[in-house]
DNA sequence: GTACCTTTGAAGACG
DNA sequence: CGTCTTCAAAGGTAC
């Protein structure tokens, strides 16, 4: 993680984003030129489809965009989603504004799979769309408190319709469900509690987060699924996140040791059997919940990369493996953001490689309002913390070696074309459109913009200046070329917004998503007690009184903090507002 | 069948 | 303490 050290290495973190990004500066700014104004790639989705392949979905696009229906292709559910964001961007600003989101008639629920254990994953194409409104953010904090069964407002009954069929999971469920693999899809949990089913539809229905004890102890019995702030992103991926595997999940947390926050974060991931199951303690004996067994612990083949599993040897290792199940690391900021855009960037782009994807997302990430990107640190915060929650004992070292040795530091350098170069045939195009590259400044990182407080940036509205000096930058696809330098020197990887730059709302796409997100995650600190929607107010939209951003700062750890370090740094040291490639 | 590619961030390992 | 390495997701590509 990007150390506080920044002081000495801002500089140098600038060069490297400005080298890498030279590269692809050509490419970029060629295309830049086509582009100038920054469009939602919703506008220009259709464009772009026409272009590659042309997916049955130019059309459909627009006819779906802003009517999803329930139907399980991809398109239909980025439609939907689409048309969720639609609906929080709205809103946006105020994660706690507590409005009703009218609208997001659909969601796609993912499997419930437990993100975090390797063999977790369902048949991805086991998604459901149900029918529900954004239920989170339309419960007041107190009223999240209320029982179920306390008199809410008849559609608000239905607000989280949600289920808990076996494979359904509340839109807002867990971002990570930290299940086992034990649930099978379809079929419910047979210990499902009653309580949990809706009285009316009968279908068993995760209790809102609003509902469970303030900040939804956990209550064996009474804990339910309860959505998590990302649940619906995730879901949308096709892939669960956080879904129950198809063993079903009987693995129950008894042990784990947490406060009410967690309690509330656990729920939310864990099904009721998990809360409720007592045994769970591992073959090895360790209490653990993480603990997977062998069987369970096979990731179904095609679910996950393989690399992540290609190491563990079939027979002999069998011990190791039960002693050692594969708990996956949390997903950091960028991973949460990167399982919630992907869907939408490979349907507007129509790229399937998931390499040029996520360079489209990671120039999209440094779009990114320091809000926007404060609400991912803050699920990240959030999710490691239940993750060390759940798995006490885990240890990023665990899986070390448990995915093969990347080359790439060795090879040569890339050279921009290979695969780059494949990628930009498709999206070259749109690319720029997409974000509307005004300067490279994105280069310099999210990092720097992100809130310095999580909090803070989601309390803050939209804040004075959203910022988007980053939107325009070049979505060009071409790869960098000192790749991972970033990783050696974490500095570098503050991308640093630039502060701020223009403005605005936040970017087309993806501020729409991260609308949904703040919603969702402005749910999650409801839950947590975090106080993020309290903290203060005032957050910077640009330049971050490194102080200031101490006191903001919900927990020190987090990235916040790094990143206000970092911004802060930047900010004597660059001229925030057009970062350009970075210049020293 | 599996490693690679690509992204950012977090954390461990190492000097 | 600073730097470097590994892994997290994901899915087409290449071997």
């Amino acid at each position: 993680m990007p150390q506080l050290n920044g002081g000495g290495g801002d500089d140098l973190g600038a060069n490297d984003e400005m080298i890498s990004f030279k590269d692809e500066g050509e490419q970029e700014e060629k295309i830049s030129e086509n582009v100038s104004a920054e469009r939602d790639l919703d506008d220009v989705k259709s464009s772009l489809v026409n272009e590659s392949e042309n997916n049955s979905s130019s059309s459909d696009s627009e006819q779906a965009e802003r009517r999803p229906q329930p139907r399980r292709d991809l398109d239909s559910y980025e439609k939907a989603r689409d048309y969720f964001s639609e609906a929080l961007r709205r809103q946006d600003g105020g994660l706690f504004k507590s409005p009703p989101y009218p609208g997001y008639p659909f969601l796609m629920i993912p499997d419930l799979t437990n993100p975090y254990l390797s063999n977790g994953a369902l048949s991805p194409s086991a998604r459901t769309y149900l029918p529900m409104k954004w239920p989170l953010l339309d419960v007041p904090g107190t009223a999240a408190l209320k029982d179920s069964r306390s008199p809410t407002p008849g559609h608000l009954s239905n607000k989280v319709p949600v289920v808990q069929h076996g494979h359904h999971v509340h839109p807002l469920t867990p971002l990570i469900t930290y299940s086992n693999d034990h649930f099978p899809p379809g079929t419910p949990p047979s210990h499902l509690s009653p309580e949990i089913l809706d009285p009316k539809t009968g279908i068993p229905r995760t209790p809102h987060p609003s509902e469970l004890s303030p900040y939804y102890p956990l209550s064996p019995g009474a804990v339910g699924q309860i959505a998590h702030p990302l649940g619906w992103l995730v879901s949308q991926q096709g892939q669960p996140m956080y879904s129950i595997p198809p063993g079903g999940f009987r693995h129950p947390y008894p042990a784990l040791a947490m406060n009410a926050s967690m309690s509330s974060l656990v729920s939310s991931r864990f099904s009721p059997h998990m809360v409720h199951h007592p045994h769970s303690l591992h073959q090895t004996g360790i209490p653990h919940p993480a603990i997977v067994s062998p069987a369970i612990k096979q990731e179904p083949s095609g679910d996950h990369s393989p690399a992540s599993h290609s190491r563990k040897s079939p027979g002999p290792m069998k011990k190791e493996e039960d002693k050692k199940p594969h708990i996956k690391k949390p997903l950091n900021a960028f991973m949460l953001y990167m399982k919630e855009m992907r869907a939408k960037v490979v349907a507007e782009c129509t790229l399937k490689e998931s390499a040029a994807i996520n360079q489209i997302l990671g120039r999209r990430w440094h779009s990114l309002s320091r809000e926007e990107q404060a609400k991912y640190y803050e699920l990240a915060r959030k999710e490691r913390q239940l993750h060390s929650q759940l798995y006490p004992g885990w240890s990023a070292r665990d899986n070390y070696g448990k995915r093969k040795k990347r080359k790439r530091d060795n090879k040569p350098e890339p050279k921009p074309e290979d695969f780059s170069a494949r990628s930009k045939k498709q999206c070259v195009q749109y690319l720029p459109q997409e974000k509307t590259i005004d300067s490279p400044a994105s280069s310099h990182g999210s990092m720097l913009d992100s809130p310095a407080t999580p909090s803070a940036a989601l309390a803050s509205p939209a804040a004075p200046a959203p910022t988007h000096s980053e939107q325009a930058q070049p979505l060009s696809l071409t790869t960098k070329p000192e790749g991972r330098s970033h990783h050696h020197h974490p500095h570098f990887s503050l991308p640093g917004k630039p502060p701020s730059s223009s403005s605005t709302s936040s970017s087309s796409s993806p501020s729409s998503s991260s609308s949904s997100i703040s919603a969702s995650h402005a749910a999650l600190s409801l839950a947590i007690g975090t106080s993020s929607s309290q903290s203060t107010p005032h957050i910077l939209s640009r330049p971050i009184p490194f102080t200031s951003l101490h006191h903001s700062l919900l927990s020190p750890p987090s990235p916040f903090h790094q990143a206000a370090l970092h911004s802060h740094h930047l900010l004597q040291t660059q001229p925030l507002s057009l970062v350009t490639k970075s210049t020293e």
